[in-house]
DNA sequence: TTCAAGACTGCAAACAGTTGCACTAAACCT
DNA sequence: AGGTTTAGTGCAACTGTTTGCAGTCTTGAA
């Protein structure tokens, strides 16, 4: 039915062991051996069984990516540049999605351990703790989040910030509001402390808010009421809301105030007027993750970001 | 190092085979013996090998899911509905991106044939003479295509294409463009012969155009000249183009021309105005197709499809 | 010519489970 | 009481590959 190593060496006349090795070590097989076993290999259509292979070897060149929420605009780039990585050194991907609970996140580390050479962990909501035990079982590295003891991507969210806050300033605006996220959230006390680092404007924070459109759309009467004459937003979400918020208020953007959102989604670019954003390297981030996980080096990177102009920011009237 | 049946068997003080039993079948082993080497592998922590066990039963346990752009909007929904439920039954999903590439469809079937049980193909773009060989190999179902052999889950665009022109007719529409799609996509004669059907409004067909937000920026001016006052556009990013082109051109949505798009994807939702679409089951495709496949049966299912009015069609003037 | 080294290749034991078969003991029929 | 079923468990072979070890054959050097 499948044909197997088996099938391969009595075709082309030779042990199993040698056809095995002619596609893990093809150094040490002899050359004319090795294209006969490779032709008849390709004739009966054989490929190596990695379940089998994963047994002896205890690798499975599989990878796992563990994301908080697939339909997120912002883990797709993410997840296929990941993919990308890792189909280049011949591994294959399973893609789990969290629904954005923590539990679920354990158990899907716990379930992946034994399937995986490694996982690449997004944004991880579980603790500290948790994710230190289960660091035990499987190596991973982590996106967007310090860990002590796994390898870490991050991305410069705050210089990001800082840049958009310079912008702001740049164009003249000396009051920005800051549209922060939820509480208790890494990069919203980033963003916040890299904000306050600039000089020259005055900053007012609006928050917590929801990481969502509807966030953003909550907050419009505060920044209007905050007299800020730019805003920077949690992240594009919460800016396209906001600009939809101000809208209703009559407020125009960037005719009356300038804002600019974090992440670069699609449809921030989409968006009418076309989102001024601070762009996060997540497809790097994907590539990086995973070609650390292969080479099994435990480091930390942290990612540049920049700052795309486009069309929510312009001076103050 | 890693706990394996053997060291429970021996904990417990039963043959493999029990411990083997008490997770494959449990209802073949005494009750006391089952909660006793239940209680022993949760104590050192067993979890069965999935590899070991693929190798004798030839269920890995295991699907793959393959599109050919994660990083389209239309695609996440449906990722993440597989990725649900498949979970549900306690499969593992590997993803992966052709890259629009037909030769790395067939290269990616390939290598996963071994690892997974089934896979879905999301509108795959290989030759049907390619899929069919494909299909011997390993078991599937395809997402918008028809093939015979394999089970296919189609998602009614002609239906929805009907509702979206019977929509701009009831507005009062009479001459409505058809901005198509690429050149032998066969979305796009579907949506083109179920709006021919549509009585009492002339279809004026423009294209074929690239599938993206840049096609439908570049079809405006040929849209204008049409004469036409509502557009049913080949798909929601075409849309959203072409409302920013014919913004271009000083013409409004919704009061000069009405615009309805195909997809409904997110930044269509939060697009201003907001698309009117015709939205996809995509998140009921993606559950059911692996649905199909666990349960392997071949079936052909075609699932409707809906119009969601929202801000981007008017009466004309 | 002899020996050592090196290049290939074969042998067989793992790897971690599953499963058909055989066996025991208890339960069920007449 | 004797025979038959049934439940529960053990035995051992098997899944497809890898890999340390050992054997054979060449080749090169002394």
């Amino acid at each position: 039915m499948t044909v197997t190593i088996r099938d391969v060496a009595r075709a082309s006349g030779v042990h199993v062991s040698t056809v095995s090795r002619t596609f893990s070590a093809p150094h040490m097989v002899n050359a004319a051996t090795r294209t006969r076993v490779l032709t008849v290999a390709e004739e009966l259509g054989y490929r190596p069984n990695r379940a089998a292979r994963a047994l002896t070897t205890g690798r499975t060149h599989n990878l796992g990516l563990i994301v908080a929420d697939i339909a997120n605009p912002f883990f797709p780039p993410l997840i296929k540049a990941a993919h990308a990585a890792a189909r280049q050194r011949d591994y294959h991907l399973f893609v789990a999605d969290t629904d954005e609970e923590p539990a679920a996140e354990e158990e899907l580390v716990q379930a992946f351990s034994k399937q995986v050479d490694g996982l690449v962990l997004c944004s991880p909501r579980a603790s500290n703790k948790v994710l230190e035990r289960l660091a035990e079982r499987v190596p991973f590295v982590v996106i967007n989040r310090r860990l002590r003891g796994a390898a870490t991507v991050l991305m410069d969210v705050g210089n990001g910030a800082r840049l958009a806050v310079e912008h702001l300033s740049g164009l003249g605006h000396r009051r920005v509001a800051l549209v922060s996220g939820p509480a208790g959230s890494w990069t919203s006390a980033e963003i916040r402390t890299a904000s306050e680092q600039v000089h020259g404007v005055e900053l007012v924070v609006i928050g917590p808010n929801a990481p969502t459109e509807r966030g953003g759309f909550a907050a419009a009467a505060q920044v209007r009421d905050s007299g800020a004459t730019g805003v920077l937003a949690y992240n594009d979400l919460v800016a396209i809301g906001l600009i939809e918020g101000l809208g209703e208020l009559g407020l125009g953007v960037p005719e009356d105030v300038s804002v600019v959102g974090i992440d670069d989604i699609v449809p921030g670019r989409l968006n009418r007027p076309k989102l001024t954003t601070v762009a996060m390297p997540t497809a790097a981030a994907g590539r990086l993750a995973v070609d650390l996980l292969i080479q099994e080096v435990t480091a930390t990177t942290s990612l540049e970001t920049h700052l795309v102009i486009r069309d929510s920011t312009a001076p103050p009237r």
